[in-house]
DNA sequence: ATAAGTGCAAATCGTTTGCACACTT
DNA sequence: AAGTGTGCAAACGATTTGCACTTAT
């Protein structure tokens, strides 16, 4: 059971840790995006955050999502050809991503140190410092492989709902 | 001398193959992105193509931002504590960047299949089929590395003009 | 109880568009 | 000359904010 992003209740605990109220709509926000296990528009949020709680309102997911990406708890798809629009659960630390184009679909792998070798190449290159990275890989999740083989895009739904 | 990223007569040369129109404001837009060799929010690409082109409007360099996009030779700076609004000339075929933190100055390295034997991992352990990746690093450059060790900020002109 | 969070509506800011005119080819 | 591109201003949409009210602690 591949999980591809941070679960609801591991959001949860870590706002609590950081001392954070856990409101209504917060569980709202997290709830609609742990449950996507995708890449999400604040639309998109605010639309499934509605379904628990049908008095949300789009600046309360606006700030929610600030919140969030403050935390380090919120991660965007910066795909070129979406946008960066596109925001997804993560737990902290240092994880990298896997984007489905078709879906939006999005699995985490750790980064372990698999890019420090470049990095101190580029360093001594450069001579930059460097800090951080970015690094996601975008194309296609294992049943929208299997569909781009039989028909076309028939009953892909594709990032829409 | 190390050029951090495509030169205005590349960038010219590849319209001019595109059998695109090369306008007065397309060159004034063009000479900004090219001198500042780092990458510019679109307030900033205005500003430095109407010292050449005072009559330039906003609206068109939102138009010419999205044809250069279009041809591929524009990117943009995913750093997220800067949003996804800086742009900067990239030849086309892929790379990769560094950017620094302080002055947004922006250098290219090629790709070469570097993350090949990564994705060729991730596709068994995933079951994606990788089609298209994006790398970024960020840091300080040389200069802004150097100016860190002695005194702050002080003479550190960040990202604003 | 009390400070923080929320919903609504208004204000603000960023982006796109229609159209008359100017320019590249 | 002919068709594209541009500037301007209006339209549109996305994001932020003020404020009275609610809610988590």
């Amino acid at each position: 059971m591949e999980r591809g992003v941070a679960t609801d209740e591991a959001v949860r605990a870590h706002l609590r840790r950081a001392g954070v109220r856990l409101t209504g709509p917060r569980q709202a926000v997290i709830a609609a995006l742990a449950e996507a296990e995708r890449a999400l528009t604040l639309k998109e949020i605010l639309e499934r955050a509605r379904r628990r709680r049908p008095q949300m309102g789009l600046a309360t997911v606006y700030r929610v999502v600030d919140l969030l990406q403050g935390l380090g708890l919120l991660r965007q798809v910066h795909y070129e050809a979406h946008g960066c629009q596109r925001y997804f659960l993560a737990l902290p630390g240092h994880h990298h991503q896997l984007v489905c184009r078709e879906c939006g679909r999005v699995v985490e792998f750790p980064c372990e140190g698999r890019l420090s070798e470049l990095e101190g190449e580029l360093e001594l290159d450069t001579g930059f410092r460097i800090e951080d990275h970015l690094l996601q890989f975008y194309g296609l999740c294992p049943e929208h492989r299997a569909q781009q083989v039989e028909g076309r895009d028939d009953e892909s739904k594709g990032w829409g709902d």
